[in-house]
DNA sequence: TTCTTTCATGTAATCGATTTCACAAGCAAG
DNA sequence: CTTGCTTGTGAAATCGATTACATGAAAGAA
């Protein structure tokens, strides 16, 4: 491997000078600085960023663990991270951890050793961050908030725009809006849950009644089982408000079984659909920020790695309610 | 930052010692082991990875480089190599290249410098992989091959395969058959457009028109100026092989414009569709192996990071041809 | 001219691990 | 009772950069 040493030594300098020249250090006469240069790419000199890093302690990597990449919203993320990293040139380290805990802190534990520069996250509810904020390693949560831990965070306001989405049902001409949210204790499950029951609560007067607020896991399937539980039930809904895209999915997929699309069952997904609809069905679709909630993550991680100490932030980003999808319309995901 | 040091002291051995304990080695007495390993969680000790690699010039990284991952099939792609990676303890670090040679040799840079111990890439037609190369960094090339670099490589069985779904246009009553595929000097839209070629010329018994093999951008839009340029010949065609999945939604977007869609005129889709299809509408679909690709991709990687050395190998999986997507069906992707 | 500054440069220490080497102790074989 | 092997241990060199400090030269101020 060719080293600073090799071409000092080619150069006719000290290694200081190769170091200075690379690093753009000014204190550098122009002969030599040429000269360096030269017998840099005479030699085929790349620097070995380990061994700066090691020296600088500091790693222009970030670690970005969500929960599956495979989901279109999550990938959107990821794309509007690494389009905000490689700009301030930071390479991103890419974790999936399939909503694992234990999978989730393998990773903490190989992101704070490495060390990473800093850590953008979508958390398990039962996350641990202690051992990258020990080691001083900056994380800011995305999507939802890192339980107890004092970090940065930007989410979606999910309970708000998850009323108004209830509310297109209503408005929509249906009455009997049953919920299908992820599991408990999962914060976007629970929120957009809680938008949903407020909208029941206004709009019929009385309180949502809990047959027709199913959990399922954030999965097509679950999506398809809670829309047959609902159905089979002795009154069942004439809407279905189902809580993520899997969901939709799903749901829409229960429904066309037994015939029964949009407008006939009303559906209003949270988050799009990673679809084309070919015939205009009035699904009803609100739009996560995906791409904003990763490009605001990756910026005010940057601005912790650049040192920034105030107090964590939470921001919260809007989401579009009430888009129709009809014609044909691609959509990667959201 | 607590070092092997700060752990010798306080468990009142030598670094050496330490350092033997972390690496699992048997020349350490078992009162000592102890002592180190209580010492270490005490202090809350976590190795520093750049100092590990710096002196084993060994990195446990790979660098994964893609056009975009949110194109659904390198999503995939991207998917399976994480999996495979992390099974052995490698992280993968992602670079979206969006084709371009220049970012494409940025990234290599950057891998080089880094460095990382392989490198994974769906490369651009004018990829330069002499740097890592030159620096004994093994390269696997994933769905294309690399130019004249004779690295592994893992393909699709691309002419071979369109020509069958060409066919499949013929075989469902088609008979003047237009082909929209990607650049020209691009393997797999040069490869997809000789094939389709092939189904013409033995099922027609003449040479395809040139008018009906449209080059376009691989991008949705690209998809959608294709056909109507295809539909605004004086004898347009009937059916329509596009070369992936992004020209595939273009071509239906486009068709549904004009109210052509399926099986007014005919389509067939090479990889699979980011859609649910919510009406039987024929489209056919071939499905492009992209787990498979990644999965293979990453294995041969880790075989040559482990120094296998034997000349390099290609590999050609087999595409599935004659899915029909109907009914409603979701695909993240291919 | 002489005294400060500033600039260019090199030497050597440093980052935090791994690993070679030397040495000592324990034990088996001759 | 040696000799030879294995095992446990620590001191110190090493990986390849960065950078604090020292030094000498040149430029500017008095």
């Amino acid at each position: 491997m060719v080293t600073i040493y090799d071409v000092a030594k080619a150069a006719g300098v000290s290694v200081a000078t190769v170091s200075r020249v690379f690093a753009g250090n000014s204190h550098v006469s122009a002969g030599r600085k040429e000269a360096v240069e030269e017998a840099a790419k005479e030699l085929g000199f790349v620097p070995n960023s380990m061994a700066r890093r090691l020296r600088t302690q500091h790693s222009e990597v970030i670690a970005l663990l969500v929960p599956d990449i495979e989901n279109p919203f999550f990938t959107l993320i990821a794309r509007a991270v690494e389009d905000v990293a490689r700009e301030r040139g930071y390479s991103v380290m890419l974790c999936n951890t399939d909503e694992d805990p234990e999978r989730e802190s393998e990773y903490l534990r190989v992101a704070a050793s490495e060390p990473v520069a800093g850590i953008i996250i979508v958390p398990t509810s039962s996350v641990d961050l202690s051992l990258p904020l020990e080691r001083g390693v900056p994380v800011v949560s995305v999507d939802r908030h890192a339980g107890s831990f004092d970090v940065d965070a930007v989410v979606a306001d999910n309970a708000e725009s998850s009323k108004r989405a209830a509310e297109l049902l209503f408005d929509h001409g249906y009455s009997r809006v049953a919920c299908i949210t992820g599991p408990m204790g999962v914060e976007t499950a629970d929120e957009r849950l809680r938008g949903w029951a407020e909208a029941v609560r206004e709009r019929t007067g009385s309180e949502p009644k809990a047959e027709l607020a199913k959990r399922a896991s954030y999965s097509l399937e679950g999506g398809e089982e809670a829309t047959r539980e609902l159905l089979a039930l002795p009154s069942p809904p004439d809407a279905i408000f189902a809580a993520n895209n899997r969901l939709g999915a799903g749901a829409l997929r229960a429904l066309h079984e037994v015939d029964s699309l949009p407008p006939k069952v009303g559906v209003v997904s949270f988050g799009g659909l990673p679809l084309i609809l070919l015939a205009p069905l009035g699904v009803l679709i609100t739009h996560l920020p995906a791409r904003e909630l990763g490009k605001r993550a990756a910026e005010m991680l940057l601005e912790r790695i650049d040192g920034l100490d105030i107090p964590a932030r939470s921001e919260v980003l809007e989401v579009q309610v009430g888009g129709e999808d009809s014609g044909i319309e691609l959509m990667y995901g959201q």
